[in-house]
DNA sequence: TTGTATGCGTTATCAC
DNA sequence: GTGATAACGCATACAA
C-alpha cells in the first residue's frame, strides 16, 4: 500500500554499483561514464525515484528554499511581487516559502525565526508599517544569510533593496495634470509613513516648481490613505470651498474614495476635476471613469528582488556591496485625467 | 564573521551532557528533569541556538511543510485562500510553499514533483482549467501523501475537497433578482468549464423554476468569462433586440464588462437592468454602481482546506474516508441590483 | 571512471 | 532521568 520510497541506494543495489556513483550520475557530475549515467537514469525512472531534497539540503548546507515576508499576501501588489519572485526562483530550482507579518512586528520576528529554522537560504522582506526595530534583520546579515528588502525598505539595514522611483512617479503624475491644464492640484499623502509617500510628495513639489505653479500648503491632505480616508479628505476639501481642478492621490484607494465623493456632489471627472491615483491596482481600470495611475510593476519588482538574492548568493566569497535597484514607474493614463479636446 | 551555527552538540558540550538529553529537553520530552531542562533552554539562548528543521525533518520523515498549487497567485481569490491556509498552518508550526501552475498541466505536474522532492507533508491544490489528466494526483494518494482539493475540484480524484455551494450561490443571486421584480434574467456562464459554472447555472435554473418564470435558452450566453467576454456577450445581447431586465453573470469580471457596455448604451443600472456578479472580487465594491455579487469566503476556504489536510494527517493510521467540505456562499447586495422604492 | 568512508543535525531505540 | 549508538538520504574528499 505504502511502498518505501526509493533511494539512491536502491538504485545502486539494482545496478550493482555504489550510491556515490548513482549520486554523481543524478547530479550530472562530469566524472561519470555515459553508459552508467544512462543506466542510473533509467533505473531511477523504473523505481519511480524521487530525490530527497531534505537530505541533500542537510548535507550541502543549503535548502534551495527562499523565505519571503510580506505584510499581507492577499493584496494585489504583494501577491504580484511573490509571483515575480516565484518565476525567477523556480527557474533556478528554488522554492518559495511565504509568510505574512500582518503589519505586526512580533509576528514579523516570529515568522523570520520560523523561516530560519526551516533553513531558508535567504529572505526577501517588505517591512511592516509599524516595524521600528531592525536588529532581527541586521543579525541575519551578520550570520551571512542573504537578505533583500523590497518596496517598504529602510536604510537602517545594510543590504540590497529593490524599490521603484516614487519621486519620479509623483513627478510624472503631477506633470501630467499640469499638461492637462490643471493649476490647482490637490495632493493626498501620508507623511508619517515610510519613504514611499514622502518621495511621491517630493515629486509633486518638484513638478509644480518646474512648471512655475505656486505651491499651496492648504491643498495637501494627510491621511491613512485608505478609501474612507480619501472620502473624508475630499469632503473636507469641498467644505473648505477652496478652488481646485485636480487631485493627485498617492494611493489608488484614497483616489477611489475621492471619485465617489466628487460624483456624489455632481462634480464631473475629469472635466471639473482631473484625478490621478498611484499603484495601478487592478480595480483602477474598472472604475467609472477609469483611473489614471502610476504602475509600480510588482511582478518585475519580485523578479528583481529574486535576482538580487541570487547575486548575493553568488558573490558569497567576496565582500558583497549591497545594491539598490530602482525600477522606473510608468504613468498609466486613463479617462479620469484626460481633459476633452486635448 | 560567519560563526558556525550552534547545534545541540554544542549545547551538550557546554553543559557536559549528551546531545540526546538536549534534544529531549528541547522537545518537552517528559523523561527529563526540570533542572536540566532549564539549563538547556538557557544555554540554547546563550548560544543563539536555532534548531535545524531540515535535520529533524530528515530524521522524522516529516518536513512540517505544506505545498500549495494554484493557477496563479496574484488573483485576489487565490491569494486569500493562501492567506487562510497560512493562518492555520503557522499555528501548528507548519510552513507553506506556494507554486503556480499558470493553468498549464505540464507546469502543474512539474511543480507537483518539485514539491514532492522538497518532501512536503501534503499538497493543497486548485486544479488548472486545462487539466484533464489526474494520474499525478492519484499516485500521490497511493503513496499516502495527504492531498486536498479546493474550489476547482474534480471527482476523478478520491480525496478530500473544499468547495462552496455554487448551486446555492446561483440560486440566491437569481432569486434576489426575481424579488426585485426582474422576469427576463440573462445568464452569463461557461459550460465547458469545471463544475463551478455548471452548478451556478443549475442554481439559476432552479430559482426560475421555483418562481414560475419560464426559462429562455436565448438569454444564456456562454463565454470565457473575462471582462472582454462580458462586453462581447452584452453587445450581442443588445444587438439581438431581446428584452431583458437583469443579468446574472457567474463571474465578476464579465459582470463589469456588461456594466461598461450597458452604461455606454445609456442603459441605467439598476433601473433598466439589474446586475449581479459572482465572487466578490475586491473591485466589485468600487464600481459605479457597486456590484451585487456572491462571496465565496476565500480565507475561510483556505482555513478549511488546511484543516482538512490536518485531519488526513491525524487519521493516518486508520483508513481515511475523504471528506467534502461545502461552504455556504453569501449574497452581497449592492446598488447594481437594487430597484428603487423596494 | 568508480568505490570507500564520513558527516550534515537530529531523533529513536535501547541500555543503564 | 540520562547516555550511547544508529540511522534518516545524500554528497563529497580521498583513494584506487
Amino acid at each position: 500500500m505504502k511502498p518505501k520510497k526509493a533511494t539512491i541506494h536502491d538504485i545502486a543495489k539494482e545496478l550493482n554499483i555504489t550510491a556515490s556513483t548513482v549520486s554523481r550520475a543524478l547530479n550530472n557530475n562530469p566524472r561519470i561514464s555515459e553508459v552508467t549515467k544512462k543506466a542510473v537514469l533509467g533505473m531511477a525512472k523504473d523505481l519511480n525515484y524521487q530525490p530527497n531534497n531534505l537530505a541533500a539540503a542537510l548535507r550541502k548546507g543549503k535548502s534551495q528554499l527562499i523565505g519571503i515576508i510580506v505584510p499581507t499576501i492577499n493584496r494585489s501588489f504583494f501577491s504580484s511581487v511573490i509571483r515575480g519572485v516565484e518565476e525567477v526562483a523556480n527557474k533556478l530550482n528554488y522554492r518559495v516559502i511565504v509568510s505574512q507579518s500582518n503589519e505586526d512586528i512580533d509576528t514579523e520576528i516570529a515568522t523570520l525565526n520560523a523561516l530560519l529554522n526551516a533553513r531558508v537560504d535567504g529572505v526577501l522582506v517588505s517591512i511592516g508599517k509599524n516595524t521600528n526595530r531592525f536588529e532581527h534583520y541586521n543579525s541575519l546579515i551578520e550570520k551571512g544569510i542573504p537578505l533583500v528588502l523590497f518596496d517598504r525598505t529602510t536604510n537602517e539595514i545594510g543590504t540590497s533593496q529593490v524599490v521603484i522611483d516614487d519621486y519620479l512617479g509623483g513627478y510624472l503624475a503631477t506633470e501630467h495634470l499640469i499638461k492637462q491644464g490643471c493649476k490647482k492640484i490637490v495632493h493626498f499623502t501620508n507623511l508619517k509613513q515610510v519613504n514611499i509617500y514622502k518621495e511621491r510628495y517630493r515629486g509633486y513639489l518638484e513638478a509644480l516648481k518646474d512648471n512655475n505653479i505656486p505651491f499651496n500648503q492648504s491643498l495637501v491632505y494627510e491621511s491613512n490613505m485608505q478609501l474612507v480616508d480619501g472620502r473624508k479628505s475630499t469632503e473636507k476639501l469641498l467644505a473648505s470651498k477652496q478652488e481646485f481642478d485636480a487631485i493627485f492621490s498617492a494611493s489608488d484607494y484614497a483616489a477611489v474614495g475621492a471619485m465617489q465623493v466628487l460624483k456624489e456632489n455632481d462634480i464631473n471627472i475629469p472635466r471639473d476635476v482631473a484625478l490621478v491615483g498611484f499603484s495601478n491596482e487592478p480595480f483602477t481600470s474598472f472604475t467609472d471613469p477609469p483611473l489614471t495611475t502610476v504602475s509600480q510593476f510588482p511582478i518585475e519588482m519580485g523578479q528583481a528582488a529574486a535576482e538580487s538574492f541570487f547575486e548575493i548568493l553568488d558573490s558569497k566569497k567576496k565582500k558583497f556591496i549591497p545594491q539598490k535597484t530602482v525600477l522606473q514607474p510608468e504613468l498609466i493614463i486613463r479617462n479620469s485625467s484626460l481633459k476633452e479636446g486635448r
